[in-house]
RNA sequence: UGGCCUAUGGUGUAAUUGGCAACACUCCGGUUUUUGGUACCGUCAUUCAAGGUUCGAGUCCUUGUGGGCCAACCA
C-alpha cells in the first residue's frame, strides 16, 4: 500500500502537528519499553509495530528499553525472549537500554528533589499511607512525616540506600498535593526498599525506583521525543510531566507521553499476568504453547511476522475500547501463507482405497505443482500406487447432489493423478467402513492432455500412497476460550471459559517429500489447512501443528442441511 | 458526591477538518477453479439520543445516555 495515500492515525497526526509547529524531524525518537516479567503477546506486537513503524516512517531511531525496576518479578530469561521476539517480528532497535542503567542518575535526581523540598522520607506502614490517600471523591490527608527536615530526609534516604533498614520501614515520596483530584498526585512513592537481587545490578541496590519516577526520566535521558503507552496510563501523564519539570533542561528534547487503547483479541487473553496463570497452572505447555497469544506461541504455531504486522496495521491505533475478532488475525495468516507455502498432501483421518485394476507391484511418480499462487515454485513428484489413503469424510455410500466427493458408482479426481470410480466397500462387524474398492481410468492421468484427462468431474480429493506415506503426529488447535471476552465477566473467573478441546492430537499420514522438511517449515495440506513442523519434531517422528484451517464452505453447506 | 478517556455496520479502521459515509474482516448469495482453497462479483449503516446553528452536520454548539479507567512499597 502506498504510505503517502494511507490516512494517518491519531498518533501520526500528533507527530505531524509537532513537525508543523517547528519540532525538528531529526529529533524524533521512539522507544518500546517492556518490563521483562513475562513473554510478549499480540497486544505488545501492536505496540511494537506502532513504535518501530514510526521509526521506519520517519527514519528515526527506536530504542528497546527494559523497564526493569522490580527485581521481584523480572528475569534474564524474559529479556532474552523479548529480544528474540522483537527481532523475529522484523525490527531493529537503535539502542538496547535498561532502566537499571539509570539507577545512579535517578538516585542523584532524587537527592536533588529532597534538597529542593520536593520529596520526603515517609516512615509509615503502607496501610497507614493508603488510609491517608483519601478516595477519588474525598481528599487525602498529610503524612506526619511530610514536613520532616531536609537534612533528616537526606540522612534517612542515604541510609535506606546503604541497607540499614528492612523492607517496608521507609519510602521516599514526592511532595505534591494530597488533595489532587488525581490520586496519583497525592504524594506518590518514588522509592521503596527491596532486599532482592536484581538480574543486572545484582545487590548493588536495595532501594528501587517506582515506575512513575523511572519512566519519564528514562525517556528524557534517552531523549525520546514521543512516549506512547496504553490508556490506563493516561492519569499518569500529569505525574510524568511533574517529574520531568523537576529535572528538565530547556536545551533538550522534552518527551511527550500520549496514550492509545490496548487491542483486545476475541476468545483470548491479552494480559501478561493472566497468561502467566495459564502457564503456572499447567493449562498450557509453557509460554510458547501454540495456543498462546504470545509472539513465541504464534511463531511456534506457524504464524508469520508479515501476517502479524499486517494484522497490526489493519486494526490500527485509536483511543476507543475494542474487541478485535480473532478471525481477522486468521485472515492475515491465511493470506500470507497462501502466497508462500508449498501445497502438499496429508490425510488426517485415513480410510484405505484399493484400486483394483491398478497392477499390484506398480508405482508411478507423478509431477505436481508446488504452489499455484507462485509460478516460480516449480513442481515435485509424488508416488502413486494401488493402495492409497483418502479422508474418511470424503466417501459416502450414497449422498445427495451437493456432495461432490466419492460415492458408490460415481467418479472423482485424485489430485494430480487419475479419475477413480467407487465400486464397493467393505465393513467390519460394527458397520464401520474399513476399505473402499475403486477402479481407475488409466487414460485420465493429470496433465496428459487426453480426452479422458480433460473430463470434468465435480470433486477432487487429496490422497497419499499407503506404501509411501509417513505416519506423523498432528496437533490440532482450537481457541483457548469458549467465551469471546473471557476476562471481562465480573462474577466469573476466565478459567471457567477454558475450551476443553483446545488441543487434539491425532495420527496422520503425509506424503514422503515431507521427510526433507525442517522445524518451522510451513505447508498447506491441500483441502485442509496450513501446518508447520513443531519444535518437538524429530527425523524419526514428524510433528505438525495446524496453524490455521482453510476456509471451509463445505462445512457450512453441510451444517445447513 | 470527584476526575480522566471514549462513542461511526456483526467486527476493526477511515472520511480531504462543514460537502455523495469509504476500506478490510465476518455473514449471506453468485462466477471461475484438477484444493468446496485462491481469485472475482454482489447484498448488509440515515454515524449513541434529543435539540440547535447552517443551503448543507459523522464533523460545530447544548443537554442527556452508554462504555472504560483512577485509591499496589506492580508496570
Amino acid at each position: 500500500m502506498n504510505e503517502g495515500e494511507k490516512s494517518l492515525n491519531f498518533i501520526e497526526h500528533i507527530i505531524e502537528e509537532d513537525l508543523k509547529n517547528g519540532f525538528s524531524k531529526e529529533n524524533l525518537r521512539f522507544r518500546f519499553p517492556p518490563e521483562p516479567n513475562g513473554y510478549l503477546h499480540i497486544g505488545h506486537a501492536s505496540s511494537i509495530c506502532l513504535n518501530f513503524g514510526l521509526g521506519l516512517r520517519y527514519n528515526s531511531p527506536v530504542n528497546l528499553r527494559f523497564d526493569d525496576t522490580n527485581p521481584a518479578k523480572e528475569e534474564q530469561e524474559y529479556v532474552d525472549a523479548i529480544k528474540k521476539d522483537v527481532s523475529w517480528l522484523g525490527y531493529e532497535w537503535n539502542h538496547e537500554c535498561f532502566a537499571s542503567d539509570y539507577f545512579q542518575q535517578l538516585y542523584d535526581w532524587a537527592v536533588h528533589l529532597i534538597k529542593g523540598g520536593k520529596a520526603y522520607v515517609d516512615s509509615q506502614s503502607s496501610e497507614a499511607m493508603a488510609e491517608q490517600k483519601g478516595t477519588p471523591t474525598a481528599p487525602g490527608t498529610a503524612s506526619p512525616f511530610r514536613d520532616r527536615a531536609i537534612a533528616e530526609n537526606l540522612d534517612l534516604f542515604d541510609r535506606m540506600k546503604k541497607g540499614e533498614f528492612k523492607e517496608g520501614e521507609h519510602v521516599l515520596r514526592a511532595k505534591i498535593d494530597m488533595a489532587s483530584s488525581n490520586m496519583l498526585m497525592r504524594d506518590p512513592i518514588m522509592y521503596r526498599i527491596l532486599h532482592k537481587a536484581h538480574h543486572r545490578t545484582n545487590t548493588d541496590w536495595c532501594i528501587y525506583p517506582m515506575y512513575d519516577w523511572t519512566h519519564g526520566e528514562s525517556d528524557y535521558l534517552e531523549q525520546v521525543s514521543h512516549s506512547f503507552c496504553t490508556l490506563e496510563f493516561a492519569m499518569h501523564r500529569e505525574l510524568y510531566d511533574w517529574f520531568l519539570d523537576q529535572v528538565y533542561d530547556e536545551s533538550k528534547t522534552r518527551p511527550k507521553q500520549r496514550e492509545f487503547a490496548r487491542r483486545n483479541l476475541s476468545h483470548t487473553l491479552v494480559s501478561k499476568r493472566k497468561l502467566l496463570r495459564l502457564v503456572e497452572e499447567g493449562v498450557v505447555n509453557g509460554w510458547d504453547d501454540p495456543r498462546m497469544p504470545t509472539i513465541s506461541g504464534m511463531r511456534r504455531r506457524g504464524y508469520t511476522p508479515e501476517s502479524i504486522r499486517n494484522f497490526a496495521d489493519t486494526i490500527g491505533i485509536t483511543k476507543r475500547e475494542n474487541l478485535v475478532d480473532v478471525s481477522l488475525l486468521e485472515f492475515h495468516v491465511r493470506e500470507h501463507l497462501n502466497k508462500i507455502t508449498t501445497r502438499v498432501m496429508g490425510v488426517l483421518d485415513p480410510i484405505k482405497v484399493v484400486i483394483t485394476n491398478y497392477p499390484e507391484e506398480q508405482e508411478e511418480w507423478l509431477p505436481i505443482e508446488n504452489n499455484p499462487e507462485d509460478l516460480e515454485s516449480g513442481t515435485r513428484e509424488i508416488p502413486f500406487s494401488r493402495e492409497i489413503y483418502i479422508e474418511r469424510e470424503d466417501f459416502r455410500e450414497e449422498a445427495n447432489k451437493k456432495f461432490f466427493r466419492l460415492k458408490l458408482g460415481k467418479e472423482v479426481r485424485l489430485k494430480g493423478a487419475y479419475i477413480i470410480k467407487a465400486e464397493s466397500c467393505t465393513k467390519d462387524t460394527d458397520g464401520n467402513i474399513t476399505e473402499i474398492q475403486c477402479t481407475y481410468d488409466p487414460k485420465s492421468k493429470s496433465g496428459s492432455g487426453t480426452e479422458e484427462s480433460l473430463r470434468k468431474v465435480k470433486g477432487t480429493l487429496h490422497w497419499v500412497s499407503v506404501a509411501h506415506a509417513i505416519e506423523s503426529e498432528i496437533r490440532l488447535y482450537d481457541r483457548l476460550f469458549t467465551d469471546e471476552s473471557p476476562d471481562t465477566h465480573k462474577d466469573k473467573d476466565f478459567m471457567e471459559f477454558l475450551n476443553p478441546d483446545s488441543l487434539k492430537v491425532i495420527k496422520g499420514y503425509v506424503e514422503p517429500s515431507l521427510k526433507e522438511a525442517n522445524i518451522g517449515d510451513c505447508f498447506q495440506f491441500q483441502r485442509i489447512g496450513y501446518f508447520n513442523i513443531d519444535t518437538d519434531s524429530t527425523p524419526e517422528k514428524l510433528v505438525f501443528n495446524r496453524t490455521v484451517g482453510l476456509r471451509d464452505s463445505w462445512a457450512k453447506i453441510e451444517q445447513k442441511s
